[in-house]
DNA sequence: ATGGTAGCCGCGCTA
């Protein structure tokens, strides 16, 4: 079972790229960010014709999630019922018997700022909603079946990071922010992009501007997060990095993980 | 060097 995460920056723009993936990659599971589109809008007759169902919530211009599988989704829920938050930003659904959480965590800004606050407050619901569903998702009991995935706007580590110095304590990095990934961890959850050796550099995000991605001056802020069970299950897990080098490519890359069956 | 690039129904804001 392939899952993956990848923030597109507007599905409108990149929905013929997305196609092309899909089918290059045949992923079971797909949790996509920054649709930047109204639910009335949503490409769902193209992604059909791919061969995905699609939940989303959406909204104009900014944030917007989609959770695409080959399998019906069950038991969708919009957003963190410990967060009412007009932002959308979370959807989660079960897909064979695995409880999917698809997640764009606020950016946060500048560390200080209003945003910031959001956004650490935001990841702490987000931690406590988490815990709970761990809680509820065993299949049988005591063996949860989770994944939480997404673009995380966090780099859990200087090692996430082109240039740790210069990043050190800044946003995406922060104490703060790094802690809150760390809960989720705590949780029992693994990263798992570090379940397996992996290149230096590795990221899933460069900034547009400044020759970015042709310097790799990037951040590894987009995770898969899986419950101890699914790590068990990990067979591999990496960032498809060639889809930065697209034309009119997202700012992110897609992350993958690969769960044996 | 406080820049730069991309996407948005936008004519600044967010990333």
């Amino acid at each position: 079972m392939k899952i993956a995460a990848w923030n597109v920056n507007s599905l409108k723009v990149r929905l013929p790229q997305l196609l092309e993936w899909l089918a290059a990659r045949r992923p079971d599971v797909v949790c996509l960010q920054e649709t930047k589109l109204e639910d009335h809008n949503f490409p769902r007759q193209e992604i059909a014709a791919a061969g995905y169902h699609a939940v989303f919530s959406g909204q104009k211009t900014y944030n917007g999630v989609a959770l695409l599988a080959r399998e019906t989704p069950a038991d969708v829920v919009v957003g963190n019922p410990y967060f009412p938050d007009p932002q959308k930003r979370l959807i989660a659904a079960t897909v064979r018997g695995i409880r999917i959480v698809c997640a764009y965590i606020p950016n946060g800004q500048a560390v200080g700022s209003e945003k910031y606050g959001y956004k650490l407050a935001w990841l702490d619901a987000l931690n406590r909603w988490m815990g709970e569903q761990l809680a509820a998702n065993p299949h049988p009991p005591d063996n949860p079946q989770l994944v939480l995935a997404g673009d995380f706007n966090i780099a859990p580590e200087d090692r996430d990071v082109h240039d740790p110095a210069a990043w050190a304590g800044q946003i995406l990095c922060s104490a703060p922010e790094r802690g809150a990934f760390q809960s989720l961890l705590g949780l029992g959850l693994k990263d798992s992009f570090r379940l397996f050796e992996q290149p230096e550099k590795s990221f899933s995000w460069w900034d547009y501007r400044m020759l970015g991605f042709q310097k790799n001056r990037g951040l590894r802020i987009d995770h898969i997060l899986l419950s101890g069970p699914l790590a068990a299950r990990c067979t591999a897990a990496g960032i498809d990095r060639d889809m930065r080098k697209h034309e009119r490519p997202s700012d992110h890359a897609p992350v993958i993980a690969e769960l044996a069956d």
